[in-house]
DNA sequence: AGCACGCCGACT
DNA sequence: GTCGGCGTGCTC
């Protein structure tokens, strides 16, 4: 058993054979390989007698990392189903999951708990030694006097302590110390009484036992979910080997919620894991997860991959986020993954949203998951906002704001009140609206709206390619004065500045909040009412609570309610509910003004009632008529090069391979996406439809082998996109 | 993906 | 004469 079958960052679906050179490398662990003219770290997948190659061609490695713990083979199982499912090279899939400090060639080690103590002399010194002005030093030295803390402890007890506690230690006062193992640090902060909804949910989810169950949880915004989730960890986390991983999306994992998990559990070891933290960081969290010695792994996508030794339970936050879904290189959902990775452990997995998926609502409502509902207010002072639609058939939008939501920002100015504008700038295209009766041109084959091509004079449907000329009048009332609808709001700051010359405005979108720490000063402005009028995207819609703000202002939903992206009205549904929890909060009714041409659509009836399972079910039925997700699965195979040809000769002959397997598969056009040229790229996507998950895997499977077979695959840069969400 | 090999155009 | 353009093909 010499032979070593070892998985390497290759764009290769293939184990590579090694000798092992007499090292007892274990399965799971890493080496140092030569391949070609380079030397590569790969992951040791198993052992052999023998190799499909002959014994004469296979190299020895150069180095094993003995020392190092393996990668525990759930891990290595889980990645293989991912790498296999998401169509994605498994050698690239598992060596993208590891910190970058495991892809270099030197040894990682679990790293020492370094803690700090006060020394002999600054013990019988007293407190006295330090100046009063100290304040921090002071701080720290009343902190320390109770024994050796490590750093997590002293940053939860003086922000800023670094400099300080380098002072100490110039002084003589302080020394490092080396604490065997992670050890409880403080007296958690006593949990808050539970509603009778979360008692109940807390309970149906540990009476459902260890065994893999999914739970959703679908609670509206200030229902309390983190506490249910705090709740069980405490009720799970029981015996001392036991550990949970906690997903939540990237904007989500702010400093508050981590001071707020170790306020709650100071005795277990908890691990942050997100793409701000640096390398050793990373590196730190995953041994410590991995070691067993993190009880809670706390963090986004990514992490979903953290190996650990004793998980009983995994919960996904918000899980109708996008920014589960990776976006590039295997384009797996963080989500999916999570409740795949629960179903191999034979654990439970809850997945907490206001605004759940439409697939996972779908799977609720058939029973596969199983459905908790938190329908009070936890916090008393939450309101629930007064939401209005501004009929803007009648009330014309001069430059994007209409009279009555002008009026109603000028009460919130004479008040002393702040004021949200919200702009829905994502997945906008123009469609082409009759003003007179509300008409939108749809597409025969599918129920989208086409997209308005100004420059081609065409009308074309992103879905399925169906292309036509635009009508010269409503086929419904023979209004000839059709145009494309959905811009305008770049000018709405400048708009807006005319209208209220003396308000104070600030604009949050992704550029003016690039800017390290922009958030932050973002948020003290508000809450020291230095700004009366907030301008933004969705960035704003999510965590913040600015008590002071009393109304919100939705300017565009329309290109959201007929986008040619079906998603498009769900997410949109979504996003309102989450602005309208912006307004009114601590005491102050708050008041939602929503500018629309359709103000009966059912989106608003039911916005204006909370009701998201009304507005599920009707979404679900639109899209079992069209055929969409979750009544069908799908897959996209996207293209790119620098010039178009190679890309349509790419496409045209994977079409015919798709035809040439016998499966009962759905297949469409290709279509150039919404971003035709991206990055001097030129771009188009075949969309594949399947009835099951095992059909659409099983074509997979022998498509993506032929495609590689394909001498012009080599022309364009390709991927599989399974279970897409953007087209 | 890298990286070497290889076979044709403008340079000291 | 050779430096270097990126097409082709291989990596245990």
């Amino acid at each position: 058993m010499n032979i070593l079958r070892i998985a390497l960052d290759v764009p290769l679906a293939t184990l590579f054979d090694y000798l092992d050179g007499g090292s007892a490398v274990q399965v799971g662990q890493r080496v140092l390989a030569p391949f070609g003219t380079r030397k590569v770290i790969g992951i040791v997948i198993a052992r052999s007698a023998t190799s499909e190659l002959e014994t004469s061609r296979l190299k020895p490695i150069i180095r094993a990392f003995e020392d190092e713990p393996p990668i525990p083979s759930a891990t290595l199982k889980l990645l293989a189903f991912c790498a296999d499912y998401y169509q994605y090279p498994f050698g690239q899939a598992l060596l993208a999951a590891l910190p970058a400090r495991l892809r270099e060639a030197r040894p990682a080690s679990l790293p020492k708990h370094i803690a700090y103590m006060l020394t002999e002399t600054a013990q019988q010194g007293g407190i006295e030694l330090i100046p009063k002005r100290a304040v921090l030093q002071r701080k720290l030295y009343a902190t320390l006097r109770d024994g050796a803390r490590d750093s997590i402890a002293l940053a939860q007890h003086a922000s800023g302590w670094r400099s300080a506690l380098r002072a100490m230690q110039e002084k003589g006062w302080v020394r490092e110390t080396e604490l065997e193992q992670f050890s409880a640090l403080g007296a958690a902060v006593s949990a808050p009484p539970l509603n009778s909804d979360q008692q109940q949910a807390v309970q149906a989810i540990h009476d459902g036992g260890n065994n893999f169950l999914v739970w959703l949880l679908h609670g509206i915004t200030g229902s309390g979910k983190t506490e249910v989730y705090m709740r069980l960890l405490d009720a799970m986390l029981t015996d001392d080997e036991s550990q949970a991983l906690v997903l939540v999306p990237e904007i989500n994992l702010t400093p508050q919620l981590e001071a707020r998990f170790r306020a709650r559990f100071p005795g277990h070891s908890i691990v942050m894991l997100h793409s701000q933290m640096n390398e050793s960081e990373r590196l730190q969290g995953w041994l410590r997860a991995q070691s067993g010695e993190a009880r809670i792994v706390i963090g986004t996508r990514l992490s979903v991959f953290t190996p650990m030794k004793n998980p009983v339970l995994v919960i996904v936050d918000e899980e109708h986020d996008s920014s589960y879904k990776q976006q590039d290189a295997m384009r797996y959902s963080a989500r999916d993954v999570a409740i795949m990775r629960a179903k191999m452990a034979n654990i439970p997995v809850v997945l907490g949203s206001a605004t759940p998926a439409l697939e996972t609502w779908h799977n609720a409502q058939t029973g596969r998951y199983r459905l908790l509902t938190l329908s009070e207010r936890a916090v008393q002072s939450a309101a629930l906002p007064v939401t209005h639609c501004v009929d803007t058939r009648r009330q014309h939008a001069q430059d994007g704001l209409s009279q009555p939501l002008l009026a109603a920002m000028r009460k919130r100015l004479e008040r002393d009140e702040q004021s949200l504008l919200f702009i829905n700038r994502r997945g906008y295209s123009p469609v082409l609206l009759c003003g007179a009766c509300g008409w939108v041109a749809p597409c025969t084959r599918c129920s989208s709206r086409l997209v308005v091509h100004l420059r081609e004079r065409k009308l074309r449907c992103h879905h399925c390619g169906h292309e036509q000329r635009p009508p010269l009048q409503c086929p419904s009332c023979g209004n000839p004065d059709l145009h494309p609808t959905g811009h305008g709001t770049q000018r709405l700051e400048e708009t807006l500045a005319q209208h209220f010359p003396e308000a104070r405005i600030l604009r949050v979108d992704r550029d003016s909040m690039r800017r390290k720490g922009a958030i932050k000063d973002m948020t003290t402005k508000v809450h020291a009412n230095e700004v009366d009028i907030l301008v933004g995207t969705q960035m704003l819609a999510k965590g913040h609570d600015f008590p002071n703000l009393t109304l919100v202002g939705v300017i565009d939903t329309d290109s959201a309610l007929f986008s040619p992206d079906f998603r498009a009205a769900e997410r949109l549904f979504a996003q309102l509910l989450q602005v309208a929890g912006r307004a009114g909060r601590a005491g102050k009714p708050g008041e939602v003004l929503i500018q629309t041409n359709f103000p009966d659509h059912a989106l608003f009836a039911a916005l204006q009632k909370q009701d998201y399972a009304q507005f599920a079910q009707s979404l679900l039925e639109e899209r079992k008529l069209a055929h969409f997700p979750p009544w069908c699965f799908e897959a996209l195979l996207r293209a790119e090069a620098t010039h178009f040809a190679p890309v349509q000769t790419f496409l045209d002959l994977a079409a015919r391979e798709a035809r040439a397997i016998k499966s009962k598969i759905t297949l469409y056009d290709a279509v150039r996406p919404q971003m035709e040229r991206l990055k001097g790229m030129e771009r188009a996507q075949l969309l594949v439809q399947a009835a099951s998950r095992q059909t659409m895997q099983k074509f997979l499977q022998a498509w993506v082998a032929r495609l590689r077979a394909l001498p012009q695959a080599n022309k364009v840069r390709w991927s599989v996109d399974v279970d897409p969400l953007e087209y």
